[in-house]
DNA sequence: TTGACATATTCCTATATCGGAATATTATTC
DNA sequence: GAATAATATTCCGATATAGGAATATGTCAA
């Protein structure tokens, strides 16, 4: 099978780093038309609407027509799976050094405990 | 040209859902066997072989040989990118109430200011 | 209507997947 | 050494990109 289209998810979304730069530029949470985002990023106009046109599907932007421009803007919201799982694993770089004792204090503990008899592979369950 | 590789950057190892369930199960920070994992995530042993080693490269775990064993262990702070990055949205969906209110307060600022003179897209400079 | 501007869409190519099947590699045990 | 277990790697096919070029669509203005 090929890769999960990237229209499907957030995290394939964002995966794109020109799409990274794209919501940056609608980080502030104001209206942008194409046109600014494509002079902000010097990306091609086909370019900058493709990717714009992924992040809508996925949710993360949203259009309103204005005259002869589209305005986008940030749904932010969408973001927050994202956040979500990341957020899990937070507390392995904040209070690292704690951290680090804690993964020796660990070791040590599992060096006690299956103390290696010739069967280190026995953890399963 | 095509996709950026998912072996370059963090965003595109986690952008594979089954990558996602990989980390899932190593989110504890003990050590696991690939055949463990196996049995966790009921996939074949070559999709999580091939999985482990593209989380590999990205930095997100590591590999010791322990008899014929490799144990993989989570390295969380290679996650660190993507949790600084998302963190930066984290107020549009936190004090939800109190954002809504800025928006609508920022949108009939903008109103004040550019009071739409015929030409709403004159925002670039 | 015509022209100019803003944006979307289509067509194309080169590339990169993911997963399955089969096979290779490495380590252990007898 | 031979058989076995654990894991990695290779080969394959179907699919899905991303970007460029060209074009279509839509909107305003005179």
């Amino acid at each position: 099978m090929a890769r999960a289209a990237t229209t499907t998810d957030v995290f394939n979304a964002i995966a794109e780093p020109r799409r990274r730069e794209v919501i940056g530029v609608l980080a502030d949470g104001r209206e942008y038309a194409v046109g600014e985002v494509v002079l902000r990023l010097r990306m091609s106009q086909p370019a900058v609407s493709k990717h714009l046109g992924v992040l809508r599907k996925v949710g993360v932007v949203s259009v309103i027509k204005r005259g002869q421009h589209r305005m986008y803007r940030l749904n932010a919201a969408e973001l927050k799976p994202v956040h979500d799982w990341v957020k899990v694993f937070e507390r392995y770089w904040t209070h690292q050094l704690s951290q680090i004792k804690e993964r020796a204090e660990r070791k040590a503990l599992e060096r006690m405990v299956s103390s290696d008899p010739g069967d280190p592979g026995d953890r399963q369950r």
